[in-house]
Parts: structure tokens; C-alpha cells; sequence
RNA sequence: GUCCCCGUCGUCCAGCGGUUAGGACACCGCCCUUUCACGGCGGUAACACGGGUUCGAAUCCCGUCGGGGACGCCA
């Protein structure tokens, strides 16, 4: 957080509380930079006596005509060292503090993911540790962080790979061992360009509103440059014991929101319903439907599971089951309730009411003889019957979705069906 | 522009000198089926290009091209 502008409250809040859903958890910390700010300048003042850092007083301006010099000559802007020499201060500047890199000689990073990679100091320059205004940077501060904290290892996005020697010069400045260091490959967005806000980079807790299991897509998310075998699909506990960052690709990878989608789904089929109850009554509130029935919600999850591929899409095709529908499908209705379906319906609810044991499969031989005495096709009973219970055409399997609605709101549902049906029989829209 | 990284189906991965180049998502057929899904079977589809090395290159080397990243008193 050593940026002041953009290190405010909810941003910090969104980051922890996005780790928190992935279940990413921490042993120590968090810790703030912004708290650490008198280590920092210890470090910088020892650094300063030592030679090993200087202040530069060069302007904004001089600066900036050193860049386009150095463009002009079609050369990599960099910092000139000028004011490695200048030991007198300039009048009316506040300096800034840069760190006195070596001018010559290789630096070896070998990269868990990249192998050796190796950078010539001369490409490097002296960067900026210190802001006038005393304040320490980013890249000076992970340095004293590491060092201070006995990182072991720094595992972070490749495009960080070109900061890694500056922060190895540092650290062996400061006479501290450097970490190993793992460059693990960026993801883009789904047209091949940098991710933005457009093409999926957003905040984390935004795929937990959009109805993501945290297990499916930390699952897509290791998949994206690593693999184990033809395995697709990964629980935690299984991504933890194959995954080693030795196995990492180098090459970066498109974010494809179709494959999470289906990876949600398989999640979705797996998980148990401990999880997803919970999970879909939150996403059921969202949508106005407080539940109260906790054996119909545990039903539900399990009727539409393997046929929702986030819980947002679960919940809301899953409304009827929690309070009556609006109206029914226009189409669906005009289909299925016509006036054929009538004595079919009205032959139901009189099988339904007669039945002795409420479940499924009791449910099922009603429908199945009401369509066997009819000398009709299972479907052509059970369409009707799914549009007048459930609003609509499309729904689990209908002896389960009645079973699961009881037998109260099937009688209710079907008496208005069978208004809707009279009532086009009436308009003569049959 | 300079430096660094990368380059197998549209996308994500497998491949580590000899394969009919394999799997997954998506797409297209077919099957299952009371709808929608799930599931099953099959199909379309790739080694960026050019030189080497080798009896033999997707695999090794070089170059070209392409993509990404870095180059900030941002992180």
C-alpha cells in the first residue's frame, strides 16, 4: 500500500475478502508497507552512509528531455546516473534516493518456471527508492520485506521478471541471500490482448456474485498453463497433491469464460449439498426469496445441479419451487395447455390427490397411467403437467419437480392451468 | 525504439528425436430421453515461416515473423 492513491479501504477490502472466498488463507499477516515506513528509511539511511543508494536532484524536466534523447537515438530510456557524483545539494529541489546498481556484469535469475534467465547490468539503471517526499518505493520496499521476513520463495506474474534482477542487486547490496524466484505466465484476456476490465479481469468477489464455486474456478485458473495428465477436473485437495511449479508452462494464456462456465458445472454436479444450500439460498435472496424450508431447498439443489452452470442461473430457474410464478410461458402455455390437456390435467390432480404416499416414484405411476389410458406418449402428459406446476417448458425431471412442490401447490398450479386452458378454448386460440 | 519472455486445433493443455500429433472447452452430427441438462458415440480443426543438425524433426540450433511484458517520484 505504498501507493497513496490507490490503496484506499475498499480496495484492500476486496483483496482480502476475495482470498477469503477462494479460501486462500494466510498464516501471518496481512502486513502494510505504509506501517513499516521507519524500517524503510533505516535501510535507506544505512544505505545512503554506505554509498550504496545516492540523492538525485535532477527535475522533472531534465528527466524528461533524457527520455527523449535517448528515443530519439533509438535507445532504451534510462536513467543516466548523472547525479552519482553530485554530492552538493541542489537549492529549492527535494531529492529523490536511487539505488547505485552496478554499471557492469551479468545477473543470474534462475527462474523456477523460466529457467536461467540472464540480464546485463549495463541494461539496467539506477532506479528510484525513495520519492522526494521521503517516501519509499515499491521495489525497494518488497526488497527490505523479503530480506526481513526470510522469504524463501517469490512466485508472481512474469511481468515482473524484469524487476527480479534490480531486486537481486539490491538484496545483495543489503548482503541478504535472494529467494528463489517462479515467473509464472500472465493470463489475457480472451481476445489474446493484456486482461482488462473488459474480458474478465475483475474483482474476484464478482465471480462469486455471478454464482462460481471458489473450488471451480481456482480449478480453471490452475489449468491455465499446467496440467496433470488429461484431468480436467480437480477438487482442492486433489490440485493441491498433483500441482508442482516445476510442471508450469512459459507461455501465457487466453481466459476462456466458457470452459469456467462448464468447469462450474462440474463443480457444481460434485459438490455436496452442505455447500451448495447455503450457496443458493444467498443467491435466492438476491433475487427477493427468503427460504424457509430447508429439506425443499436441499431438494432443489439436488433436481437442478447437473442443469445450472452457475448458481445464479440455478436460482433463478429454480423460482417457481419458492413462490408462484408471474404467468405462465406464452409460448410454452399455448403449446402444451390447450384443450386437449384438460381431461390429461384434471385426470392428474384426481391420480395425485388419491395417492397414499407423496414421493416421485408414486408420482411417476400416476402420470405413467394417466398417459397409458390415454393411449398417449409419456411426454404428451408430461409436458402439460410441467408448463401448468412449473410455469414454463423447461424444468428437472417432472416427477421429481412435483414430488419436491407437494402436493398443495400442484393442485393450485393445476386448477390455474386449467383456467388458462378454458380460457383459450374460449377465445377459440386453440 | 531498446531489453526480457513466449510461439502445437478458435481456446486451454499433452507431446521431451521415430505418434494415424492425444485430451478438454466451444462448434456440428447421432444416441439416450417426459422438457432442459447430464451422459455416450462420432466429426471439423493445429505443430507460425525459412534455413540448418540428423537416417529421421512438433521436439535440437539459427534467423524471420507474430504475440506478450518491462522501460514511472505506479505497483
Amino acid at each position: 500500500d505504498t501507493d497513496r492513491e490507490r490503496s484506499t479501504d475498499e480496495a484492500v477490502r476486496v483483496i482480502l475478502e476475495g482470498m477469503q472466498w477462494l479460501g486462500l488463507d494466510a498464516d501471518e499477516g496481512p502486513y502494510y508497507q505504509t506501517h513499516r515506513y521507519d524500517r524503510y528509511r533505516q535501510v535507506l539511511a544505512q544505505m545512503l552512509e554506505r554509498g550504496e543508494a545516492y540523492r538525485c536532484y535532477c527535475t522533472k524536466a531534465e528527466l524528461e528531455a533524457m527520455r527523449e534523447q535517448q528515443l530519439a537515438r533509438k535507445e532504451k530510456p534510462r536513467y543516466d546516473g548523472r547525479c552519482r557524483e553530485r554530492t552538493e545539494p541542489q537549492p529549492g529541489i527535494e531529492p529523490v534516493i536511487r539505488f547505485k546498481n552496478p554499471l557492469s556484469g551479468p545477473v543470474i535469475v534462475d527462474d523456477q518456471v523460466h529457467g536461467r534467465v540472464v540480464f546485463d547490468n549495463a541494461e539496467l539503471d539506477d532506479l528510484i527508492i525513495a520519492r522526494s517526499d521521503g517516501n519509499p518505493t515499491y521495489n525497494f520496499c518488497v526488497v527490505v520485506d523479503d530480506m526481513d521476513m526470510g522469504v524463501t520463495h517469490v512466485i508472481r506474474g512474469d511481468d515482473h521478471l524484469n524487476n527480479t534482477p534490480r531486486q537481486m542487486n539490491m538484496l545483495l547490496s543489503l548482503g541478504a541471500t535472494p529467494p528463489v524466484y517462479a515467473h509464472v505466465p500472465m493470463i489475457l484476456g480472451a481476445d489474446g490482448a493484456k486482461l482488462s476490465k473488459r474480458h474478465g479481469a475483475v474483482s474476484v468477489l464478482q465471480y462469486q456474485q455471478e454464482g462460481y464455486l471458489p473450488d471451480a474456478l481456482l480449478n480453471y485458473l490452475v489449468r491455465l498453463g499446467w496440467s496433470h495428465g488429461d484431468q480436467e477436473v480437480f477438487s482442492r485437495e486433489e490440485m493441491i497433491a498433483a500441482f508442482d511449479i516445476k510442471d508450469v508452462n512459459k507461455a501465457a494464456s487466453a481466459f476462456n469464460p466458457e470452459k469456467l462456465l462448464w468447469l462450474n458445472q462440474q463443480h457444481l454436479m460434485r459438490a455436496p449439498v452442505s455447500v451448495l444450500a447455503p450457496a443458493l439460498r444467498a443467491h435466492l435472496a438476491a433475487l427477493g426469496v427468503l427460504v424457509t424450508d430447508d429439506r425443499l431447498l436441499e431438494g432443489v439443489v439436488n433436481a437442478q445441479r447437473e442443469r445450472a452452470r452457475t448458481l445464479q442461473d440455478m436460482a433463478q430457474n429454480s423460482l417457481f419451487f419458492f413462490r408462484d410464478f408471474e404467468a405462465f410461458d406464452d409460448k410454452a402455455a399455448r403449446k402444451h395447455l390447450t384443450a386437449e390437456a384438460v381431461p390429461l390435467l384434471a385426470a392428474l390432480v384426481e391420480g395425485f390427490s388419491a395417492l397414499p404416499e407423496w414421493n416421485a416414484g408414486a408420482i411417476h405411476e400416476v402420470i405413467n397411467a394417466v398417459a397409458l389410458r390415454q393411449g398417449l406418449a409419456l411426454g404428451k402428459v408430461a409436458q402439460p403437467l410441467r408448463v401448468a406446476v412449473t410455469g414454463g417448458a423447461v424444468s428437472p425431471p417432472i416427477d421429481i419437480t412435483v414430488a419436491l412442490l407437494g402436493l398443495e401447490k400442484v393442485r393450485a398450479r393445476i386448477k390455474r392451468a386449467l383456467g388458462y386452458s378454458s380460457a383459450t378454448v374460449a377465445n377459440g386460440q386453440t
